[in-house]
RNA sequence: GAUUCCGUAGCUCAGCUGGUAGAGCAAUACACUUUUAAUGUAUGGGCCCUGGGUUCGAGUCCCAGCGGGAUCACCA
């Protein structure tokens, strides 16, 4: 690839150069021992300073401030920052030769360099605890400029780089540049280890379920579609896992679930991603009450131990992971927002409804996708504090068990929180022959225009008819869990690599043309 | 996919009603042995996203494309 270099990059090229004269090697192979981390010697030294008087530090130089025989400079590692203090005399004791000072440190080293260090922590002047150097060594040099980002003592940050593009597509510079940033993929770890535990501990067994299916089901959404050369079939990209977790079920396992990627070709924006993360699980002999109750617990439990309380700031709205959460059925929610009881319309009678409401909708749309659209319209969004929507209606939930009582719903919860959907469960269906006659719907609404109906998975079918016990299943999506619980607005906030554009065409291979 | 805003030095940004580019940080050189947004002096660095067009003249105006953000549509 041909590249033009800036001054900047042609300097740090020629510095390289002239660092290989002098025989220092600016990649080396050996292990550089480091047995002190920055966050240690911050957490540590102040009264324990005798186990701190021979340190061995690494990390990344991000700022200078040369004094003319001394200089300090400060080191980055996976922790945190630190002080260092060079002093030409200390670095360089014989009196005929300051070249490793003078030329090395002084001309030849860049802020983004690695270096390795040995000395002593000490506290400066100014009261700031440091490492005085009494050795070092390049660990690696940097060739490109890294933008510098600086800090006053108040935490107003100068010339942070804030261009989405650039930080995305070197998201490698933010998560060096911008504190926060790192601080952010942190806390998605940890809800991630949370959740993980949560389960564990109740019993859950994690699994690992198929990425490529030959029936991209489980959800209703355009998949992405590959092809299997050796098998010469056409393969597509899970859309989600549910039914091969359900078919687990059956095989006797009685709690299991999979932190799910999805991959959905639809439109991207501040919520949307290709591929996403979608935690399942699914649990046998327990219903969707049992689920509220589960899932309340373990988002409070997120919040805790996120951020040791259970009231967050989300935007400018305050949000309490508090259990237990609202519930209310959809029905009461519309009633509630738009006086109107649609409970016992038929299609006409909510075609009406949406008219009056001032709602787009067109002919392929059932009974149940009206209600949803009303929902969606004038509900959904109120929903700040989180709240369990139930009892669904049963057209567009092809994959729950009918209501215990009412005739029509399914039951099922979505819960809101911040005015979008977190998470959907069910108490599964497990009545093979109503499984296969709601697919068979799902088949007519395909017909009917309605291009997000399922397909039909006739192994899963099979499955359901040796007998999956009464389950609950639920879907959480972790990449909006995880923008709520970092108070992040965008969803590649908290997707270190979002999906981007190929920054240039791909040039045509050889073979290719 | 639609609408809209944006694209100028390594980074953050100026650049008025069109007259061939500026600042701060970063870089280079010099000074400075406890500084911390270090400081002082000097210097260099730009296919102004790309391609057309209008014009005597385009970073600036027009059109198309590429890339990004926001809003909407679809969805989680």
């Amino acid at each position: 690839m041909l590249q033009e270099l800036s001054e900047q990059e042609e300097i740090r090229r020629t510095k390289l150069a002239e660092l290989k004269k002098l025989g220092i090697n600016p990649y080396p192979a050996e292990e550089f021992k480091v047995n002190v981390t920055a966050q240690d010697i911050k957490e540590n030294y102040v009264g324990n300073e005798d186990n701190y008087k021979n340190v061995s530090f690494a990390g990344r130089i991000m700022s200078v401030r040369d004094m003319g025989k001394a200089a300090f400079a400060v080191l980055q590692d996976s922790t945190d920052r630190m002080q260092i203090y060079v002093r030409r005399d200390d670095i360089c004791p014989a009196e005929d030769d300051k070249q490793l000072y003078d030329v090395v440190w002084k001309k030849l080293l860049d802020i983004g360099d690695i270096i390795g260090i040995e000395g002593y922590v000490f506290t400066t002047k100014m009261g700031e605890i440091s490492i005085h150097v009494t050795n070092f060594k390049l660990l690696c040099k940097s060739l490109k400029p890294l933008p510098i980002v600086k800090t006053d003592a108040e935490g107003n940050s100068f010339d942070e780089v804030t261009d989405p593009e650039f930080r995305y597509r070197q998201r490698y510079v933010d998560l060096l540049i911008n504190p926060k940033v790192k601080k952010t993929f942190e806390q998605r770890t940890t809800i991630i280890n949370t959740i993980r535990t949560f389960l564990n501990e109740g019993g859950a067994l994690e699994v690992d379920t198929p990425v490529l299916q030959s029936i991209p089901g489980g959800a209703t959404a355009r998949p992405f579609l590959t092809h299997h050369n050796a098998l010469d079939i056409p393969l597509y990209l899970r859309i989600a896992n549910e039914l091969y977790l359900k078919r687990l079920i059956v095989g006797g396992f009685d709690w299991v679930y999979e932190f799910s990627r999805n991959f959905r070709n639809e439109g991207m924006d501040r919520t949307h991603n290709p591929e996403f993360t979608i935690l399942e699980f699914y649990v046998a002999y327990r219903d969707y009450f049992w689920m509220m109750n589960t899932t309340e617990k373990l988002l409070e439990k997120i919040a805790v131990d996120l951020h040791g309380k259970t009231e967050l700031t989300v935007g400018d709205k305050t949000i309490n992971f508090a259990a237990p959460f609202k519930r209310v059925t959809i029905f009461d929610a519309i009633k509630e927002h738009t006086g109107v009881d649609v409970s016992k319309m038929n299609e006409a009678e909510l075609r009406g409804v949406c008219k009056q409401l001032h709602l787009e909708i067109d002919d392929t749309m059932g009974k149940a996708k009206l209600i949803d659209t009303i929902f969606g319209e004038k509900c959904e969004g109120n929903y700040i504090q989180p709240t369990f929507i139930t009892d669904y209606p049963v057209e567009m939930s092809p994959l729950t068990k009918k209501h215990r009582t009412e005739e029509g719903l399914v039951e099922r919860f979505e819960l809101m929180i911040n005015g979008k959907e977190i998470a959907n469960a069910y108490s599964e269906l497990n009545d093979p022959i109503d499984q296969r006659a709601r697919f068979e719907e799902q088949v007519e609404l395909m017909e009917r225009g309605d291009d997000e109906a399922m397909f039909i998975d006739y192994d899963f079918l099979r499955a359901l008819e040796y007998g999956m016990p009464p389950t609950a299943g639920i879907g959480i999506g972790i990449d909006r869990l995880c923008m709520l619980m970092t108070n992040q607005p965008s969803i590649q906030d908290v997707l270190l690599f979002p999906t981007m554009r190929p920054e240039a065409k791909a040039e045509l291979t050889p073979q290719e043309n």
